[in-house]
DNA sequence: GGGCAAAGGTGTACGGCGTACACCTGAGGT
DNA sequence: ACCTCAGGTGTACGCCGTACACCTTTGCCC
């Protein structure tokens, strides 16, 4: 028995890769350091080196285990069913992980499930018809949606940003058109203040006016321009 | 003479801030530590504490300071004229400053010149008779593209990335659809080596797109789904 | 079972970071 | 001539990632 929990409690790459993410969820992405993911698990933090190359490839790990969440949906209906649920369903993940998304952004993540995701949606685009160049370039307009999220440069929601009285109104007079837009998203309070402006229905709006916007190419016939 | 140089070199909040923007346009990003800052400045670290707030407000200054590029054409032709000719020409700074969409990105900035920016979108779209509850659902759906840049999460052309021969025969094998994709943007070879693949024109086919989607839904009298 | 390589955990140290705080210095107004 | 006070300085603290040398434990082979 003695050897068995010694066995158990050693370290491994999952333990460091799961406390990691465990971290990363409880206490935000800031908060994984490799000093105080050592102390985490009980351990010097030079031992972490073990099993993690770098700081780089921790993050890297973290994002495979997550996307291990993945549950790979076959592809059954069209391109625009399979991918529009592929990335709901990377959203969800990206929802449980919210750290997920500045890891993505800072990066150029190469990892073998991230790869695997951009395969399958550029297989979809491509079993769906459409020409090699035309996937190349709805795969740029895609962005970062293909991740699950928008990129919520200006929030009117979430934080304690519902600014105080007389901040609201110094804005409305220099910003009047912001004013006007912030305020009929929450002009039934509940809805901005309860769960910011990037919920479901806003994301999904903006999917699919990009998968119109696709399919409508598609349907044309769009080729590349002159060259 | 002696008081006009010595008032010239004092430090002051523009100089700061103009080395600063200096030195992240030669060295990059990371390389604009405030100590740095100091030594390029022949300065002491803390001398700069006495211009600005903190490392965050030294950033918002260089938005600011690099958003004063812009020449805020007025509105002439309609709201998408007014919305593309404003974007492309954000666009081009961030060109000239590539540094800006890291730290536009990494943070929530609110800072005059960024919420001008927001604004005077807004308000194009509100001049052209969207409602407000459109404009809101457009400005999410225009993320970062408002800032001049699609996110380029899965970067196929611009750094050392083509990869080595042995590298893209095990990608082509494990990840066919992405080699396939890849290969077309290259085939010229010269387009995608020479430039990466967020050229002007994969950005412009990506706002088009945008924009064709929103002026869809306008002339379609799109009103918000059933509260 | 004894010996031994390899794997895994430790301790110390270095150079970086942002910045708090006490201090000094020199220019400007009275 | 003095005082004030903005602006530059020096030191120090607590973080960070990680190189490197060391010790301990494990598991394998004879």
């Amino acid at each position: 028995m003695a050897s068995s929990t010694g066995t158990r409690d050693r370290l491994s790459r999952e333990r460091v890769l799961a406390a990691a993410v465990a971290l990363a969820d409880a206490s935000g992405l800031d908060a994984v350091s490799m000093r105080r993911l050592a102390q985490e698990l009980g351990v010097v933090p030079m031992a972490l080196y073990k099993h993690v190359a770098d700081k780089d490839e921790l993050l890297d790990g973290m994002v495979d285990r997550v996307l291990g969440e993945l549950s790979l949906p076959e592809l059954t209906g069209g391109w625009r069913t399979a991918i529009r649920g592929r990335v709901l369903e990377v959203r969800q993940i990206q929802l449980r992980h919210p750290w997920l998304r500045r890891v993505l952004e800072s990066r150029a993540t190469r990892t073998p499930l991230v790869l695997g995701h951009l395969d399958a949606v550029i297989g979809a685009f491509r079993a769906g018809g459409f020409s090699d160049a035309l996937t190349h370039h709805v795969m740029h307009a895609f962005g970062s949606r293909i991740w699950g999220f928008t990129q919520e440069l200006f929030d009117d929601g979430d934080p304690a940003s519902a600014p105080s009285p007389e901040q609201a109104a110094a804005l409305a007079q220099y910003f009047p058109n912001i004013a006007a837009v912030a305020a009929v998203a929450g002009h039934d309070d509940d809805t901005v203040v309860a769960h910011g402006c990037d919920d479901q229905a806003e994301f999904e709006f903006a999917l699919d006016l990009l998968l119109d916007g696709f399919a409508r190419l598609h349907a044309a016939g769009w080729v590349p321009p002159q060259r």
